[in-house]
RNA sequence: GCCUUGGUAGCUCAGUGGAUAGAGCACUUCUCUCCUAAAGAAGGUGUCGGAGGUUCGAUUCCUCUCCAGGGCACCA
């Protein structure tokens, strides 16, 4: 018996109550979300409880305890209930036998990967963008936050059932390339940098692979500067991207697609309008455009923007709005519902233009696009800087502090919520760190797995689910059986910090089980039923706490 | 000025209208001849920033207000 399973038989039977109440309840209908249970805090209230009584009592013109009485008649009736209480003001407070609770242990083994899988998101097809940090320089800090969250959002909605496209996209035109190539051009050539060039030593790097894999670029300079600053500025961009990528795939983080503002700007096969082009004559077709003061504007304020946007500026140049929206726009033709935008908070400006995008465009603006913004990160105050007026390079922070535990704090916690991070603190291979007490967990099942076979306990032999009585035992299901129900949350929410938060509960559940319920009998013991279905639930937990942690991008080490 | 996100235990932070508001850390004690003690058990802590409102019930929703971060380009 599930927490959903337990939820549609109690709907089903405020169904029948209301049915036979006639009259007085027309119209009320039942859903499974009205009776979705939850796990009380206090394990007196039981397994689960409902407070489903004391939503519908109004409507159904009765007061809450009674109808209460009458689901709970009703509930305890249900195969696998053990016993169904009314408490409270009107909560219906449920029981399960122990058997029934425990053949959660066989039915996520049995699943294994799948389990926890689901079918929510089925059918939406969901373009995330995330990172998009400018091929001009390294990862940095400030990416960061993005990319773990970003990459994990991907895995938790795919988990959910959607079709995702995780999409990265490269601001490959326009003036600050311009400048990256004359910086990497002068670096190439040992010149000084020019007036205001990037800074940073990767600049240098990047000038010298650029030197030696353009063997006469010196003396092209000379001859013909400007196809001599179009190689290097090429090159180097190349360099640097699959640096980016590199630095991407090192933290896990997957990219579907890397879109190329460049392709925006290019015109099509014979001559054809480019992208951009042809966004503004889609929008003006539309009846939003307007021309003043020798600019063309775009009337974003018809759809809640603060202010209308230009789209080409009065010396014809398309200003980075009007590459945003044809990147919208080739979203939508590539078939996307709904566009997500992970932005971090220096961007939130871009919330009312990106939106008035998708409404010009003829899109709903409240489910076709979301923009989701989130707080900046902050390490160790500001004083971590190496070298002053120097980044933090996410290889660096990968080198110190690790994939897994960079991913894992960095997913802890909700997207809008500042975050300090301690480094000291990640970095601990400790008891304080939230990340190794859970891969520690996953750890321990593979431990008691090794232990298992060398003792003769084996899950085939037997399975006996309603030996599982101990108070540990009950807990540790509990939180097994809510794992779908979390992921699910997890994806509607676009929150994939819940997992994280998740995992440490069930980490304890099953570290306070480890604690009280042995699966390898002592040594004058023989092996029985209870030892071998208890390896059902050590597995069921290692299942769980590996799918969990690979929604995060965060491996599940089988020894520490 | 306008927009936006925060304010919850000493610290870092959870908490999608429900029961006595939680976790980790820090502090004090216990528990390995027995599956990994990177673990577990016990001990107390709150003006949920403040004031109104909505209702059976508010940390959660609404309004006002105080404090803090971020944003308001024919920049990219």
């Amino acid at each position: 018996m599930t927490p959903q399973e337990l939820a549609s038989a109690l709907a089903r039977i405020l169904t029948d109550i209301i049915a036979s109440r006639g009259d007085a309840a027309e119209g009320v209908v039942v859903t499974e979300q009205d009776t979705q249970v939850e796990r009380p805090k206090n394990r007196e209230h039981g397994d689960w409880a409902s407070n489903a009584a004391m939503k519908f009592a109004k409507r159904l013109g009765t007061n809450p305890r009674e109808l209460a009485t009458e689901i709970a008649d009703r509930a305890a009736g249900i195969d696998g209930v053990a016993k169904a209480e009314i408490a409270g003001p009107g909560f219906i407070n449920i029981t399960l036998d122990a058997a029934s609770a425990g053949e959660t242990a066989r039915r996520v083994v049995e699943q294994g990967e799948a389990y926890g899988r689901g079918d929510a998101l089925a059918g939406q097809r969901i373009n995330l963008e995330f990172v998009s940090a400018n091929p001009t320089g390294p990862l940095h800090m400030g990416h960061t936050r993005w990319a773990a969250l970003g990459d994990s959002t991907a895995r938790v909605l795919r988990a959910a059932g959607a079709d995702v496209t995780s999409e990265y996209y490269i601001n490959d035109a326009g003036a600050q390339m311009d400048k990256f190539g004359r910086s990497v051009l002068a670096a190439a050539l040992g010149e000084e940098a020019p007036e205001d060039a990037y800074p940073g030593e990767y600049i240098q790097d990047l000038g010298r692979r650029v030197a030696e894999q353009i063997p006469g670029l010196g003396e092209l300079a000379r001859t013909d500067r400007a196809a001599a600053l179009e190689q290097a500025q090429e090159l180097g961009y190349r360099l640097q991207l699959a640096e980016i990528q590199d630095s991407l795939e090192r933290f896990n983080v997957h990219f579907d697609v890397f879109f190329s503002e460049r392709t925006l700007h290019a015109a099509g096969p014979d001559g054809a309008p480019s992208p951009i082009e042809a966004a503004v004559d889609r929008l003006r077709e539309q009846g939003h455009v307007f021309e003043e003061d020798g600019a063309i504007w775009v009337r974003t304020t018809d759809f809640g923007d603060d202010k209308d946007r230009v789209f080409t500026r009065g010396n014809g140049v398309y200003t980075y709005f009007a590459a945003d929206a044809a990147y919208y726009l080739s979203k939508k033709d590539r078939g996307f519902g709904e566009k997500i935008y992970l932005l971090g908070a220096d961007h939130h400006g871009y919330i009312g233009r990106l939106t008035a995008i998708a409404g010009a465009a003829g899109d709903d603006t409240e489910t076709d696009i979301t923009v989701l913004i989130g707080q900046l990160v902050n390490l160790n105050g500001a004083r971590l800087s190496k070298r002053a007026g120097n980044i933090i390079e996410l290889n660096d922070l990968l080198e110190w502090l690790g994939s897994d535990a960079l991913r894992y704090w960095l997913a802890r916690y909700p997207a809008d919520s500042p975050l300090a991070l301690d480094g000291e603190k990640v970095r601990s291979r400790s008891n304080d760190n939230p990340v190794f007490y859970v891969q520690y967990a996953h750890a321990r099942t593979c431990a008691v797995d090794r232990n298992a076979a060398t003792a003769g306990v084996r899950r085939e032999d037997g399975f006996a689910p309603g030996l599982l009585t101990h108070e540990t035992e009950a807990e540790l299901l509990g939180k097994l059986q809510q794992y779908p129900g979390i992921v699910a949350g997890a994806a509607e929410l676009r929150e994939p910090h819940r997992i994280a938060r998740y995992l440490e509960e069930l980490a304890g559940a099953f570290h306070r089980w480890y604690d009280n319920c042995r699966v390898i009998p002592l040594r004058e013991e023989p092996v029985g039923d209870l030892h071998r279905t208890r390896l059902w639930l050590n597995d069921a937990a290692g299942v769980v706490l590996r799918n969990g942690l690979d929604l995060l991008g965060v491996s599940a080490p089988e020894r520490l």
